[in-house]
DNA sequence: ATTACTAGGGAGCGAGTAT
DNA sequence: TATACTCGCTCCCTAGTAA
């Protein structure tokens, strides 16, 4: 079974109570509740098991299940996706705590040939550099890979004589609340999904008043960008 | 696709802002957004489209997606089931209105054959009389069909010499936050799933000072009743 | 009364590809 | 570039039924 479905199911048995203690559950009732077949609800919770998302004990023929650590990290992953999607509509949003990267931003970011399609697509003339926040919390890092499957305005990437300069998409963005920017993804990015990369038209470090270590607050947004 | 299924991908759908303005989206963006191919991103499409859940515009070759008022309310609903089960796990809640019944519970509720068996398996003395409750609101009525589903406490129909009276399941319950009592179906009840029973080993009316109009809140619990 | 196996049909999937 | 068709394969579903 897919994750996708396999939430869904937890999330049903979350409600009957299997979060916090093994609950007694026929499977001709869980079938019910399932909206599925007796046969199927049977099936889905050997598949459950399998994926190791819940503990499943037959005793004289009565079964009693209960959700697994790594199933309740499931569900709660799930709600906050789900809380967040409604709370946050086109929007991402992100906590990272500043770090000093390894200065090729601002080479980067100085490079003509993404200048110019920079302020032709954001809209502003960006600061030779960026910002980098590093991603603690596992969802954030989460939400950044997911964020990175969209597209985005799209910088295309060019050769000198001496290299060739990759790809680079951008999302707008409200950085602290109160500086507009963007947050960028090189083609050929040498942080993983743990680190978002910030830029805006001004030195955040000096606008924000910003030293490595202290948190900032990322808010991403999706369709704006085109 | 099944609704279960369907309704992942609109609260997907939803994140990435379809649920405010029709949002331009290739099939291949979303198919890595879902987490599947690009053919079943569009075949997927189709079929919310066809379920009436997304409205959706093939212009010059570009997608633009928004979901209907219909998907919409598919969103809220979910997302309200959800949350409700990360707070609620092993309960139900309910809000309703006094109403005044047809009398008949009285005459059930004092029914020997019942009253054995609800003071084995509740552990008191029910007043010889329901409360019946109106759910005004969609969600409860909702949710009463799913508590609907489960067994409960089962209390076995009998007969006399003039009739047949059918099998109850019970689930206990706290009435305002003060009554111990439960909630019962009868498996040949007269009402919908708009109208919740509840008895207790007191008259509630008197008990909570309830008059016909007054709203009051219940809390079912699944599992305790077993 | 249970759970869960088997079998058959149908739904869902991605690769290839037409447009 | 797009979207979305066909095709073959897999997964998922339920009915029937064994234990």
């Amino acid at each position: 079974m897919n994750l996708r479905l396999a939430r869904t199911y937890l999330v049903d048995l979350y409600k009957l109570g299997a979060g916090e203690k093994y609950i007694k559950v026929p499977t001709s009732e869980l079938a019910a509740f399932f909206g599925v077949s007796q046969q199927s609800a049977s099936r889905i919770l050997q598949e459950l098991f399998e994926m190791e998302l819940i503990d499943k004990r037959n005793v004289d023929r009565t079964l009693w299940v209960r959700l697994t650590d790594k199933g309740l990290a499931e569900v709660d992953d799930y709600i906050r996706y789900i809380n967040d999607a409604y709370e946050r509509p086109g929007r991402f949003f992100f906590r990272g705590v500043v770090v000093t990267g390894l200065g090729e931003g601002a080479y980067y970011m100085s490079r003509k040939g993404y200048v110019i399609q920079f302020e032709r697509l954001l809209g502003f003339t960006p600061y030779p550099g960026t910002l980098n926040l590093k991603l603690n919390e596992p969802y954030y890092v989460y939400q950044n890979r997911l964020l990175r499957k969209l597209r985005g305005l799209h910088i295309k990437g060019f050769r000198t004589k001496e290299r060739v300069f990759g790809d680079v998409r951008a999302f707008r963005a409200l950085i602290q609340s109160k500086i507009e920017g963007a947050v960028i993804y090189a083609e050929r990015s040498i942080y993983g999904f743990d680190m978002l990369e910030v830029i805006a038209p001004v030195y955040l470090r000096d606008a924000l008043k910003l030293r490595d270590g202290d948190v900032v607050e990322v808010e991403v947004y999706i369709n704006e960008s085109r």
